[in-house]
DNA sequence: ATTTTTTATGTGTCCGAACACACAAAAAAT
DNA sequence: ATTTTTTGTGTGTTCGGACACATAAAAAAT
């Protein structure tokens, strides 16, 4: 196996000196014409590869990247992304990327637009940001814009926006995901319902595509096999409340055996089933939080549908680092994998999760 | 975010040299005991952490990793994996590991013999085998164990050796996975097949455990709901007499309403199936190989079970650079996930395992 | 024709860590 | 007490690449 081409290989080749191959490899110009071919032609031909390591070291100097984040303690999901970011930001950090993490209140919008202007002020080389308020998030791509800072954006995507990168949830996706996946187990003449508990607004978007998905699934298999039922539940904190809403649609509806929960909030559904039927019902929800495992370890959720919101966060610096460091395309829309989750395979996701340490 | 701590901080907080620093690191001795202890103070304190970048750089030696792999050629499954081993070596050589891949004939364990005697005369710092051929590579191990190089195995466990780290996939796991995907999708009274086809002795233990693993699934329900039966099918060119073999499957199983096929000729069972019969029946089986993709979208496949070959490889070679590079401990088994892919989320897994460049 | 400016190129230092080498002080051998 | 060996410590060079600086050659301005 021979070993890496050095710049000095390439010096020695053509026949100048290796500030002249820099200046080649950097576009810094003042290199005569001809020599820069005949430099660009030998790092062809030797099939020279920049060594990031060494670049990085002699570089010497590190660019900040700006994080805004919702503050992790506020909300599970975003715990998992802020850890993903540290995990990346602890591998960048070689190559000379420092993360600015700024956390603001996911509750908040003036917040939001304070520490936007932080970020701004630390004169960071790039962003990484969920633009969950609409009206803040677009001062802010201003901004940048201006500025010709790249951004990249997770969670929530904004359209017509030059944005470097957007890493998300495919909402829609998971909807017909759901949809499938109760299709397999239901029956001809069954019902299925779509349950949307704790709406909120923040999250109405999401839950919306999920829907769109799922009915959509239906009506592609045109057969008419399974009825579709839409609840909503909102105050759902009142457990009785929630038994007797339950309840109502059970009757209502004396052939539904499949429940495709839109969110986390699937263990409620099992919680408060359990003490009102026993009518064999099928479970499909979200997200690996504790609540859930629990349930999915016991068979009475069937599944559960993970977009690892881990992988959010460390892609998202991902691509701020090969963009900025690696100086390579990155891909300007980047789903999270739909992982279909049962108590069979659980454990290969739960460690993911708690290590994703295979890359350093 | 303060910046990195380096060897001369440590150096200049405790009033020695760098190299005394360096003494200590590396346990290179000839240090006096409390100056040792106040190095190591100060690195705790300090919370130093070595710049690997910096480190393999100035290290300047390539260390050799012997890998040997089937001819990729022979195998769609091992092209995977010797996919997977090719993008981390391209990680790995900036850190100075060089790969030293040698094939060897998938059938032949001289070929084997002589592969492993080519990997050691190279005097590698570490060695990566699926150990295919039991006598041959007992012999390896052997061999290493003496030399006191490390190795890790793929793909196949030994027991009773002393491997650096074990990754492969969990047979017996995915024979349960298969299991409850069908069992969600039947019926009481159904009938299930577990159907091996192109049945050999260098896959038969794998086949075994996923058959083990199925039966124990529907064991442990305990309630008779589904009954199994087993079928093998050796000489599987003869299309004809395949469809003359199942046509006499549903014939004596007027039930039968799933299948699961332990390994990835699932396409082959579909094929036949198509025209024999339009009985519905749910299927099963194993790997994203391009004529099971086609099924999986026209949903004649209902689940392929995915336990993505590439990862063997990146993540075998990834346990040596960890040990070697990092010098960190390493997990000794790793099995590989078991993805459930469907029709509405095999493109995250095809992206992942066209690219998986994430990680550079 | 001479001076000034621009363009092209080479040289040297640095990044952080690894390690070879030099050398003093201490310990052991004479 | 002197010489030899061992032990402890500091210095200097190196890795591959980035960039500041120096300088020579060519072009432009006087």
């Amino acid at each position: 196996m021979k070993k890496r081409v050095r710049i000095k290989d390439i010096a020695d080749k053509v026949g100048v000196s290796t500030g002249t191959v820099d200046r080649v490899l950097h576009n810094r110009g003042n290199v005569a014409a001809d020599v820069k071919a005949k430099v660009l032609k030998a790092v062809e031909e030797l099939g020279y590869e920049r060594n990031h390591l060494a670049s990085a070291l002699a570089y010497n100097r590190t660019m900040k990247v700006a994080v805004l984040l919702p503050n992790p303690k506020m909300d599970p999901y975003w715990t998992q992304t802020d850890k993903g970011v540290l995990k990346a930001a602890k591998f960048v950090q070689n190559y000379g990327l420092v993360l600015d993490i700024i956390h603001f209140d996911l509750f908040d919008p003036t917040s939001f637009a304070n520490c936007a202007k932080i970020a701004l002020k630390g004169k960071p080389a790039a962003l990484l940001f969920p633009p969950i308020f609409v009206k803040e998030a677009k001062w802010l791509i201003e901004e940048s814009d201006k500025l010709n800072i790249p951004y990249t954006m997770i969670n929530t995507k904004l359209n017509e926006t030059n944005y470097l990168c957007y890493i998300g949830q495919d909402s829609y996706q998971s909807g017909i995901l759901g949809a499938r996946l109760l299709n397999f187990g239901l029956n001809k003449g069954e019902t299925v319902c779509i349950l949307n508990v704790d709406y909120s607004t923040k999250s109405a978007h999401h839950l919306l595509e999920k829907e769109r998905g799922f009915r959509k699934y239906f009506s592609k298999q045109g057969n008419n096999k399974i009825s579709i039922v839409r609840e909503d539940f909102e105050s759902f904190d009142k457990k009785n409340m929630f038994k007797d809403f339950l309840s109502d649609l059970l009757k209502k509806n004396p052939n539904l055996h499949g429940i495709f929960v839109t969110n986390s909030r699937v263990y409620k559904v099992v919680d408060a089933l359990k003490e009102i039927t026993n009518r064999p019902i099928k479970i499909v929800g979200f997200d690996l939080i504790d609540a859930n495992l629990k349930y999915l370890q016991e068979n009475k959720i069937d599944f559960l549908i993970n977009q690892n919101p881990n992988d959010q966060g460390y892609l998202g610096v991902m691509s701020v680092f090969k963009h900025l460091i690696l100086k390579e395309s990155v891909e300007k829309i980047q789903y999270l994998p739909l992982d279909i989750v049962v108590k069979e395979n659980v454990k290969y996701y739960l460690k993911k999760q708690k290590q994703e340490e295979l890359m350093l």
